[in-house]
DNA sequence: CGTATGACCAATTATGAAATCTGGTCAAAA
DNA sequence: TTTTGACCAGATTTCATAATTGGTCATACG
């Protein structure tokens, strides 16, 4: 039944037997919701045994939580490489642009946002308290960058901008999927597809969080590449602490497992 | 839909005791949510037979609804009565203000906007369908009217303004209370009167829905008054057509109904 | 030797039939 | 004419039993 049996000396083998549970476990949570996965059916779906699972992690909840850990890492890897390519998009309104995409393709990550009851079980409101932590430490730490290189409106302090993009960003997150054309009420049943409309959504976001929080200094382009070399950073480490490093690395941009 | 009652030719008792039953109701909503209040609890509370509180509403659904309604149309009176003392009130970032802390004010209204499950029981996602619709267009009829007078930043179109400000004010009803002080980390634990942070996050918004979509153009008074006007105009109609006009008129400002 | 496994067990969860409760009605009372 | 509460069908709760499943670990295996 198991290919890889008890030879291995190679710990790559391990990780990569993890990464097939995570995928097994992943498709399982987004067909049926966690409530209604078992243990069992992820270890037929892996082909392995059910102890095997437990060698990975110590508990249902803990592989869960990796799995939404892994999407996670995958979209923020997903981002630090667009940050990469393009530094502007260290910058809070392209930012949102594509950090919203990059959520919404998600299911998992759409899911954990908007704390979908069906798909998290009883996971859904019982956020680990450290991660919500780190997450508030690197948002203001990257705020307060911006603010350092006066990226930011002086209206508002840089954890006031934190709060209010944080506030913002799940709004639209969770607003209805219906931004109808301008072109009256006529469109409403015209079924644009669904892509398109993300698309709108997300430049709307950008448009307002532009308006609303940046200063619109001009920035000179050196001096953006290294803002976001350190924005850069300052997410790989909040990745890197949750046991997903080589998804940065990598800049693993594959299958957001949307269906 | 309501009758009149007792003895009397006088169709305002009926009106009293319907105010009556809404107000029974809304307390036993508010400690017991909806899935453990019984139409007979109504009618003991409010010192009537059960049949009575059919004589007002033919179904229980639709007696919580009212008590919805109602808190909706209060907050929309203290909202229009705010408007008339003080008609740049009717600017979108003073009525995000106003309008979210009449909100957060309200037990019953927060746990709308959230659709507190608790609270709501089945009537969670159960929308009016012709509510939604009423609201949106309401809605898109203010932006149109600030638009007009070039109350909006140009960047953005008054559909999509509508968009973004309904979920930037979401976002932030929802987002979580605690809105640290600048002060660093220390006064994490220090717990600010929960009245003064809700005060600091109407602020904010108030602030961020003013930087992203208003214009900053001077008004005259005069104007500002005269649009103040039409915008009232609109909310009552909206008001109107629920049954609460009464509310509108007599500007009942009183007891937000919170514990 | 160390790794992988699945039979095993306690504990949770599903099931379903009986008992209870409750939304809604309406004949009678006021 | 208005109000009521006994009444009933259908929904909900209960509670005991059955079935499932998370997690363990002695054993099999390479």
């Amino acid at each position: 039944m198991s290919l890889t049996a008890g030879r291995s000396r190679d710990p790559s083998r391990g990780q990569e037997r993890a990464a097939r549970i995570l995928d097994v476990t992943e498709d399982l949570l987004l067909r049926h919701g966690a409530r209604r996965v078992t243990v069992e059916d992820v270890a037929v779906g892996a082909n392995i045994g059910k102890g095997t699972v437990y060698l990975h992690w110590e508990t249902r909840e803990k592989l869960f939580a990796a799995v939404f850990d892994r999407a996670v890492a995958q979209a923020i890897a997903e981002l630090l490489a667009a940050m990469r390519v393009q530094p502007s998009t260290c910058l809070p309104h392209q930012f949102a642009h594509d950090y919203f995409l990059a959520v919404m393709h998600r299911p998992l990550l759409r899911g954990l946002l908007v704390a979908d009851q069906e798909l998290l079980g009883r996971l859904a409101r019982q956020h680990d308290p450290a991660w919500d932590e780190r997450h508030h430490l690197v948002s203001d730490r990257y705020f307060w960058l911006l603010a350092e290189h006066g990226m930011l409106r002086t209206e508002l302090g840089p954890d006031e901008v934190a709060y209010a993009f944080q506030a913002t960003f799940e709004g639209f997150v969770r607003a209805e999927g219906e931004l109808v054309d301008g072109g009256g009420a006529a469109a409403r049943a015209a079924a644009q597809p669904a892509v398109a409309n993300l698309e709108r959504r997300a430049d709307l976001l950008a448009r307002t969080v532009e308006l609303a929080f940046e200063s619109n200094r001009p920035v000179a382009a050196d001096e953006l590449r290294l803002l976001a070399a350190d924005v850069v950073d300052l997410f790989t480490d909040l990745v890197d602490r949750r046991g997903f490093a080589d998804l940065v690395d990598r800049a693993e941009l594959g299958t957001p497992a949307a269906s």
